[in-house]
DNA sequence: TACTACTCCCTTTTT
DNA sequence: GGGAGTAGTA
């Protein structure tokens, strides 16, 4: 099966300016009207102008007026706040078909940014359906990260890099940083990079660079030597012809701010500017926007060198005189941070702007109450004073909700309405009441799983899909219990979000070999796999070669071919390192002949890294070998070496396949933008939800955050939504007792129905849910009616289990489909049921004999390779290298 | 150099 | 409770 089906279709070509060619035909007229775009005349009022004004278009057939209104207002700036579910997505590319069709702009002078590929892809693909194949044509929609890199890329040697820089991921930035942490004699255990790679982060996110950031604030870290630091990391950055992720928008704002020329350029290019989701826009994003928004300088003085601009700019990327905050607008909260809350926003956007600059066609569209990043720099101010910082904009409600149910609208709406520091929204729907919010307590939270387990297979009997059903949690840690719960049980489920493809140890170090070849300069690449597979090339030798490196100034890999020709390495080690730089001069020299998805095949081939994942025994090998072809097979989608290199930091991502039915489990936060006909949403705790850490280090700002994250998790839900709190919790290994969500109060009661749980024990009246107790037991046991029996029954028989055919089925004794006899109700809480009965039901429930024998060498997904040690009808018990000797249903092993 | 044993810490996550 | 990362030893 081919674990990553969606990957192959999205990726980002390298940036062809394939646009080009079609330009001309955009101005022809009637280019769109195939696929339902009208015709239109450029510009050219009269008769036909007033024809098209009444024969209303397609694509503005289905919008409600609010929307109609914030498509066609295409004149200066626009914030569309789009509450959830009010068709926001529709709206942007209804705007976008709207200004082509109106030969107001070709594709190429829209300026279209999003935050993820997702979103970005999403509109490409409605924006296809609208228009045909046009949107190849729109070269400047993308994340805010891929514009930016492509845009630092033309013009790399302004900012001291080559167009092939290579963009960083977290892992290289904290290696990066661990050397140079050694190199200033900094102690990385009581400083540790991370952390240093989390506040330069932070740093770039608020358009700070190394002599901008505000000196106490540098100062914080590593005795007072991170403002260094940050320094000559980005010297090291550009030695290694290396951005980082912030980089591509940081050093953007340089480059525009010290060529203004270009600037103009692409001043001059956009016509429009279109930003989803501009509440998660952080200061250097605003920054960026802000720069390309200003009309192009012919009317005024040139934007930078302007010094009211300057001055703005400045203010608000805080130059180091300690006033470097942006207030926050709307009633500061407690800050702990003692910087004078002054008018520095006042500054930034001062009214003045607009008579001599108009700001462009910028229409940004978001929703105040969906913003959750702020504690990875987004500013809700920024959408909270938009019309601030750009006068005479024009601000349009979309407040008619097409997604939920009257009564999750309402109790969403009424949470939320606890928040102070917002625009306000209120939603309404035309939908029917619908069922009410329902608010559950469990014991604990294995029961809270379990019940929820119950309840999914309520649904499924009662026909719903599985991809209609959602569970969202507040902290990943969560997730464990309901995985372990869905094996259990046998249903299909996925997890959204985790590790990204590309942030895979696999894909890295593929990826690693490959920038090697591309270049050889790339030190860190160099570094990774230099042992890996094992070459005997250990620490001992890496320094050796740093230390030639940085004594000559040349890159590590040029470092070694130097070592080798002397004898200061053992021979076994000078060895493998020349068999190393051989392979590498071989590859370099393919590479001119074999195509690059070869090449890679030969690299990964050769080196015996293919190899080291063929003989390891751990249960996730397979699946690595899996995405190592996977990797291969996406890198067909690019022309060449270079330009997968190039895209592949930034727009490589992986998407679930939906085709098979599953329960989706994902975070409250990579929710957001999506929806369900039904959304459980457990473990609303104090503490938990609203999370303790957030309220101890963000005060008041943190719980509003925390409840517009309750708010996207509730209106994610279309029909039902269904919360549940446990009275205990086991956090970091140890149970603790919590009580209810202060945000269950908030829920106004006419649209909550409490249900009485069926199983468990009290949890007290603290919340004035009224003490309950749950002692109806019988249902959590083992039916042969329910849908999860019927599935372990196939599972069996199909020999594979719910996860992608990922993570495995199979159990021991303590998770066994047949063992889950709920003892719930006490206190005393024996995990594991009573092996004999359990031995009885699969004797009898399958009289099949295993057709396996003792001895046999069999693999399991999720424990590995293992030898049968015991036959028990179907049921093995088997020695696994890794995990140990566990029992198994045969039906979740193949033979090995 | 490589493997094991111990310690530490423990939201959220995109690019 | 467990994963990751480090220190210590074969």
């Amino acid at each position: 099966m081919p674990p990553n089906p969606a990957m192959k279709a999205p990726l980002h070509r390298p940036a062809v300016p394939s646009w080009a060619e079609h330009e001309s035909q955009m101005t022809e007229p009637n280019k769109l009207t195939h696929h339902g775009v009208p015709d239109h005349q450029p510009a050219s009022g009269g008769i036909a102008a007033r024809a098209r004004a009444a024969a209303t278009p397609q694509y503005l057939a289905g919008l409600n007026p609010e929307q109609r209104e914030a498509v066609e207002t295409l004149d200066g700036p626009v914030l569309v706040l789009a509450g959830a579910g009010t068709g926001k997505t529709r709206v942007l590319t209804c705007r976008i078909a709207h200004i082509l069709s109106q030969g107001r702009a070709r594709p190429g002078e829209i300026l279209s940014v999003t935050f993820t590929n997702k979103a970005a892809r999403e509109m490409k693909l409605r924006l296809g359906h609208m228009l045909g194949q046009a949107v190849e044509g729109m070269p400047w929609l993308g994340t805010f990260h891929s514009i930016g890199g492509r845009i630092l890329r033309t013009h790399a040697e302004l900012v001291q890099l080559k167009s092939n820089f290579t963009v960083l991921d977290v892992d290289d930035q904290v290696r990066l940083l661990k050397q140079l942490l050694a190199a200033e004699n900094i102690d990385d255990k009581r400083w540790p990079a991370r952390m240093l790679a989390g506040l330069i982060d932070g740093w770039k996110n608020r358009g700070l660079n190394p002599a901008q950031v505000p000196p106490g604030e540098a100062a914080v870290f590593g005795n007072g030597k991170g403002g260094k630091l940050y320094a000559s990391y980005q010297e090291r950055l550009k030695i290694l012809n290396a951005a980082d992720f912030g980089d591509l928008l940081l050093e953007n704002i340089r480059l525009f701010r010290e060529h203004p020329d270009v600037l103009r350029q692409y001043q001059n290019r956009f016509k429009f500017i279109l930003v989803d989701e501009y509440q998660d826009t952080n200061v250097a994003q605003y920054l960026w926007l802000r720069l390309l928004s200003q009309a192009p300088s012919k009317a005024c003085a040139p934007p930078l060198t302007s010094p009211r601009l300057r001055g703005e700019v400045d203010a608000r990327s805080a130059s180091g005189e300690g006033d470097s905050r942006q207030t926050v607008l709307v009633e500061a909260p407690p800050h702990p941070d003692p910087l004078p809350a002054s008018g520095a926003r006042e500054q930034i956007a001062p009214p003045g702007m607009t008579p001599a600059a108009p700001p462009k066609n910028i229409c940004c569209v978001g929703d105040d109450d969906q913003s959750i990043y702020g504690w990875r720099g987004a500013e809700v101010d920024n959408i909270l004073r938009f019309e601030h910082d750009f006068p005479g904009a024009k601000v349009i409600r979309l407040e008619r909700n097409y997604r939920s149910t009257g009564h999750i609208l309402a109790a969403a709406s009424h949470l939320i309405a606890h928040n102070e520091g917002r625009l306000g929204k209120t939603l309404r729907t035309e939908d029917v009441d619908g069922e009410k919010v329902t608010v559950t307590g469990a014991w604990d939270s294995e029961e809270e799983a379990r019940a929820i387990g119950e309840e999914i297979e309520e649904l499924q009997r009662g026909g719903h899909k599985l991809n209609d059903i959602a569970i969202l949690v507040r902290a990943s840690f969560q997730m464990r219990e309901f995985e372990d719960r869905f094996v259990t049980l046998g249903l299909p489920y996925r997890v959204i979000g985790g590790p990204r493809f590309y942030e895979r140890a696999e894909i890295r170090d593929a990826l690693a070999y490959l920038r090697v070849i591309n270049s050889a300069a790339d030190d860190l690449a160099f570094e990774r796999i230099v042992n890996v597979p094992k070459r005997g090339l250990g620490d001992a030798t890496v320094q050796m070669l740093h230390d030639h490196g940085r004594k000559r100034r040349i890159p590590l890999f040029e470092a070694a071919r130097a070592v080798v020709e002397t004898d200061e390495l053992k021979p076994k080690a000078r060895g493998s390192l020349r068999d190393l730089l051989a392979s590498f001069d071989r590859w370099r020299a393919q590479r001119e002949v074999t195509s690059h998805t070869e090449l890679a095949e030969i690299v990964l081939d050769e080196s015996g890294y293919t190899e080291m994942w063929q003989k390891d025994r751990s249960a996730d090998a397979a699946g690595r070998l899996e995405n190592l072809k996977e990797l291969v097979r996406s890198m067909e989608e690019f022309e060449n070496l270079q330009g997968f290199l190039e895209h592949i930091s930034l727009v490589m991502d992986r998407e679930g396949s939906a085709e098979d039915d599953a329960v989706s489990l994902m975070t409250l936060h990579s929710a957001k933008g999506l929806e369900f006909d039904n959304v459980f949403l457990p473990g609303w705790e104090e503490g938990l939800f609203p999370s303790q850490r957030t309220l101890d280090e963000q005060g008041r700002a943190g719980l509003e955050e925390e409840r517009r994250l309750a708010h996207v998790g509730l209106t994610r839900a279309r029909r039902r939504a269904k919360l549940y709190f446990a009275t205990n919790r086991r956090i970091h290994g140890t149970w603790s007792t919590t009580i209810p969500s202060r945000f269950l109060d908030e829920l106004p009661a006419h649209n909550v129905e409490i249900t009485e749980s069926k199983g468990g024990s009290g949890w007290g009246g603290a919340s004035g849910y009224g003490p309950s107790r749950f002692d109806n037991v019988e249902s959590f046991g083992s039916s042969y009616a329910t849908p999860g029996w019927q599935r372990a029954q196939a599972n069996r028989a199909r020999g594979q289990s719910g996860r992608h055919g990922q993570a495995g089925g199979g159990f021991n004794e303590s998770q066994s489909p047949f063992s889950s006899r709920s003892d719930a109700g006490g206190s005393s809480r024996s995990k594991r049921g009573p092996m004999v009965i359990e031995g009885e039901l699969i004797a009898k429930s399958t009289g099949t004999t295993s057709e396996f024998s003792l001895d046999d060498r069999v693999f399991h997904q999720k424990f590995g390779y293992g030898n049968i040690v015991k036959i028990d009808g179907n049921k093995l018990t088997i020695a696994f290298e890794k995990a140990g000797e566990k029992k198994v249903v045969d039906s979740f092993v193949e033979r090995a």
